[in-house]
DNA sequence: TCCATGACCGACT
DNA sequence: AAGTCGGCCATGG
């Protein structure tokens, strides 16, 4: 594991319950040069992680799992358990549900 | 060691 | 409104 994917993990896991965040703001707050590499960072991510990668959108606040398989559908659901609402379009409210940082 | 690829973002045309 | 481009980290062959 590398110290630039446990700054993202750090960050990550800080998202409070029911919130979100971008992916450009993860990697801001992480302290990473791009979202890219969150992204590929959460791809390396396991079944058993304690991350909640679910709370981690694109910054239209839509899921970015489009393309892969099930993982979309698992987030979503994950979301909305935790009260996280979606629109027609299967966005998120960020103005609502996003989570700007530590305090 | 070099090359390609991947959950992205923002600015520009 | 939609497509292109640069940014730049880690992994596998």
């Amino acid at each position: 594991m590398s110290a630039t994917f446990e700054r993202v993990y750090a960050v990550v896991r800080q998202i409070p319950h029911g919130r979100v965040a971008t992916y450009g703001r993860v990697a801001e707050l992480a302290d990473v040069a791009t979202p890219r590499v969150v992204g590929f960072a959460l791809s390396a991510l396991e079944d058993d992680t304690d991350v909640p990668w679910h709370r981690v959108l694109n910054a239209k606040g839509t899921i970015s799992l489009g393309r892969r398989d099930g993982a979309a559908t698992t987030q979503r659901e994950r979301l909305e358990a935790e009260g996280v609402v979606f629109d027609a379009n299967s966005r998120i409210d960020l103005s609502a549900h996003a989570w700007s940082g530590p305090a």
